[in-house]
DNA sequence: TGTTTAATATCGTTA
DNA sequence: TAACGATGTTAAACA
């Protein structure tokens, strides 16, 4: 257990000095914005980071119940024996208020991290992969644009078949929905309206949802199967064989 | 400074006892599964709630850089003088792994939280303040269901307009979109399949995008103006009217 | 600032 | 388990 006003103190300084501030302790959390919400009192996590991004966090699930972004204006004063926290945005207009009742544990730190962080499978992975090897979506595939611009949006990839018809792609790195057919249809008829003629249209996905197969061969859009796995796999052989090349140069 | 074997066995009395265990340190974190990530060595806050669901914050930022959700599968031990901690599922199979080089803090709490979480203005108020005051939809509007099922997903409302004719209506409680005229499109064939007449279609949200406009123009979709904070006043007055009429009763 | 798109999105609900 | 929609979605890229 920890007095309120030396926690207040803590707290205050943390935050001017830029360090990160972990409390557990018994607290009310009300928030005001794009919604409204209330969470009575009970036992939680709050976490002040750095850049003054706020999280409270209950003893289970991933996320966090309450929170505001970084840049956030945050107050901190005493009132009534309980601790009040209160961080304000104006873009959109939030209010969050902490009320602690009790600090079972407070510590802050001034934490440095320049680490890199790397991620990889993800869409932009299964493009690069389709642009590294045109040959995964049919022999004599080529790859003439990648985010073109049109009315409906970004195209993901344009290309041309082997007999010179233009193809639109699709891209999803997950099951692809009905709304994806959809989608890739306002690409299409952007398409059609520059170019004049009707370009094929296909999904390149790990998988089609069932009422997307449906929608889809009503439509004429086909179907080609790439996890974000395999669009890995052939990036890092792509790799490998890059590196020889560059070295038996 | 915490020592890694004095670290090790209080982490893990702490999973086992079923504690919220926070530690900030240096770490090093991977990860493999639905993607592929990794984050070079820095100081970090590591949560591991109980649930066992696991948490990795940077300094800054409202999201984890790294997580894995409760129930997963936990191992803790001591390599090299550094303590890894490994979290593992298999639906999806995925593995988190951290590598924690140094510990500057370490705590484990057992934490009540029975707080009841009461959140409001969302699209479930919007649905209920049409239900409460049909006529912000116009005069003569009369709810007939919510939630009905079709082949294509369920429709938000359906209602009778003051000639009888059917109206569906898609709620939003944001900008609504392209996207979201389909999806009523859709819903009102389904309607028509099932009834043999066309009904009306009617988005209900804060606003329309531009090109959400255009297609509705184009499809004969309506469009009623309702912010989630307008529903939320509407049910808070007839919460108040209702009380009243309780006490009179 | 607003719009559009991706995310290891997460989460709840339903079939 | 798969599918589907809501979320205070967040965050990044772009105009």
């Amino acid at each position: 257990m920890i007095g309120i006003d030396e926690a207040i103190a803590e707290i205050k300084s943390a935050i001017t000095a830029g360090r990160l501030v972990t409390i557990i302790g018994e607290m009310e959390v009300f928030y005001e914005g794009r919604s409204i919400s209330w969470l009575s009192s009970g036992e939680r996590l709050l976490v002040i980071k750095q850049d003054r991004s706020v999280l409270v966090h209950r003893p289970t699930g991933y996320e966090p119940t309450n929170w505001q972004p970084a840049g956030s204006h945050i107050d901190v004063w005493g009132e009534e024996g309980k601790l009040v926290i209160v961080s304000k945005r104006t873009s959109p207009p939030e209010m969050l208020k902490i009320i602690i009742t009790r600090v079972l544990s407070l510590s802050s730190f001034g934490l440095r991290d320049e680490g890199e962080f790397q991620i990889h499978a993800r869409e932009e992975d299964m493009k690069q992969a389709i642009i590294a090897e045109p040959s995964i979506i049919e022999d004599g595939f080529r790859v003439v644009e990648s985010e073109r611009k049109t009315k409906s949006g970004y195209i993901d990839v344009l290309g041309v078949d082997r007999e010179g018809r233009l193809v639109v792609i699709e891209i999803k790195r997950e099951s692809a929905d009905i709304g994806d057919v959809e989608q890739l249809v306002r690409y299409s008829t952007q398409i059609e309206e520059e170019f004049g003629s009707k370009p094929r249209q296909m999904i390149v996905a790990p998988r089609l949802s069932s009422r997307a197969a449906r929608k889809a061969r009503i439509l004429g859009v086909e179907f080609r199967q790439l996890s974000p796995r395999k669009a890995q796999e052939i990036l890092r052989r792509r790799k490998g064989l890059d590196r020889f090349l560059c070295s038996a140069d």
